[in-house]
DNA sequence: ATTTTCTATTTGTCATACAAATATAAATTA
DNA sequence: TAATTTATATTTGTATGACAAATAGAAAAT
């Protein structure tokens, strides 16, 4: 015989209870804070087992979409997200993209020193007193010298997230924080010597005063000027440890 | 007594095994296409239940780590992820952030004008005959009068995307299907109408010449165009909108 | 009035069984 | 012999039932 059978789709079940609870977020039907049914009447509900409505909550909880709690007045709730939460998973997802695409240094550079200097320029438009001051006290933890240097890392991060924060655009903000974090390593490679914390710290002094003046060209060039900066560090370690293994 | 307590940490089983796995994943211990233990293996492993171990699977699952098989050559392995997959995970997000924090049209829009036209600047470097090619096939498809609203709106975001990958670099493609993604209510909303489709389809045809032509200033032009006039369009649906409930 | 204890509810975990898919080996057929 | 079918073992998918742990609120005791 030569019917042409369609193809069945066979999902597992708790992908689709999952993917329809997701929809009903995205779409609004779902509201933060919602409490959805108990698992036992979700079992009758949807017409499964327990097992498997437990696997579909566990897949919305792994993207950050519900939280449960046990006792009388627990359940399990929807999520508000804030950036923070959802950069998480964004970096994640960045990390993971990065190492298993072999992505080069140039490509993540390149686009971090156009998205940064964008930052800059809005930062420059639209910076309040409060952005200088959260600017300061960044640099202020991150001058300290005796932090470690997966402290000055983090603080590191922080100076450039807020920085990016200062652009007022909680849309460009939300995308830095995958590239700030995706330039990561070199960062963490170089902090452990102090002669290159210097060299970052000076570039982040005079990052802010520009930014404070409102002096977008000399506040692009100087952030243009680190990211070269790393980049050039980063393919220095590079070369060295690929000459080593000859 | 007044003994400062240690706060005992419980995360889940689950949560554990699965945030074990995933560092593993990350830090490069586990491989694209490695094969995880079976279920079986895994609960001698690490002495928990069957069902704690595959409530961690499906955790893993949602954020696209890792497939799973039934079947003697089956099990559950690692996943290669490519942009397109881990994108998904990121529209999600994206959508959400957008939609629970009240993030504006503007915000969003001179977001992806700065970034869209950044992608205009580098494909004129760097396309190559072959992604001229694919933008004349995406255009083409949207091109068909024939095609639902849906339709139009998904070959919108295709052109969009096969314009970031003529850039040549993967991470600014990587980002930008976010912010293609996040605009798309509004083409959802003008697609209806067909003399708005037009324009955007002699938006797409001169920007297809300008991309061939290697002339940046006038792709970045006719991109600035085409999303301040989407912009427009949307500020103007929504304060119809408004006026309604006066 | 305050503290303690009880109780009911809900998620978290365990154990076992069977269903469904599927690759490989064995048996059958042309 | 070669191709096809059938059996078999393996592995994930689902169902069921039971108990543990957390916890909010009611009841009881102080």
């Amino acid at each position: 015989m030569s019917i042409e059978l369609e193809p069945v789709i066979r999902t597992s079940l708790s992908k689709q209870i999952a993917d329809q609870i997701e929809s009903a977020i995205v779409d609004g039907s779902l509201k933060a804070n919602d409490r959805l049914p108990t698992e036992e009447e979700m079992t009758q509900r949807f017409n499964v087992s327990r097992a498997t409505i437990r696997e579909a909550m566990k897949r919305l909880a792994a993207k950050k979409l519900i939280r449960s709690r046990r006792g009388p007045a627990g359940g399990t709730f929807i999520n508000a997200l804030n950036a923070a939460e959802l950069s998480d998973n964004l970096i994640t997802a960045t990390t993971l993209f990065v190492s298993m695409n072999d992505i080069s240094i140039e490509e993540i550079s390149s686009t971090r020193k156009e998205m940064e200097t964008l930052c800059c320029r809005l930062a420059c438009q639209n910076r309040t007193l409060e952005d200088l001051e959260k600017l300061e006290i960044a640099l202020v933890h991150q001058s300290d010298v005796h932090i470690s240097a997966e402290a000055f890392c983090a603080a590191d991060v922080n100076f450039h997230r807020t920085l990016a924060d200062a652009s007022h655009n909680r849309m460009l903000s939300f995308v830095m924080y995958c590239l700030i974090e995706s330039l990561q390593p070199v960062a963490n490679m170089l902090s452990y010597h102090f002669r290159e914390r210097s060299v970052i710290l000076n570039q982040h002094r005079r990052l802010i005063d520009a930014v404070q003046a409102r002096n977008t060209n000399l506040a692009t060039a100087i952030m243009t000027e680190q990211i070269n900066y790393l980049e050039r560090l980063q393919q220095d370690a590079q070369s060295a440890h690929a000459n080593r293994h000859d």
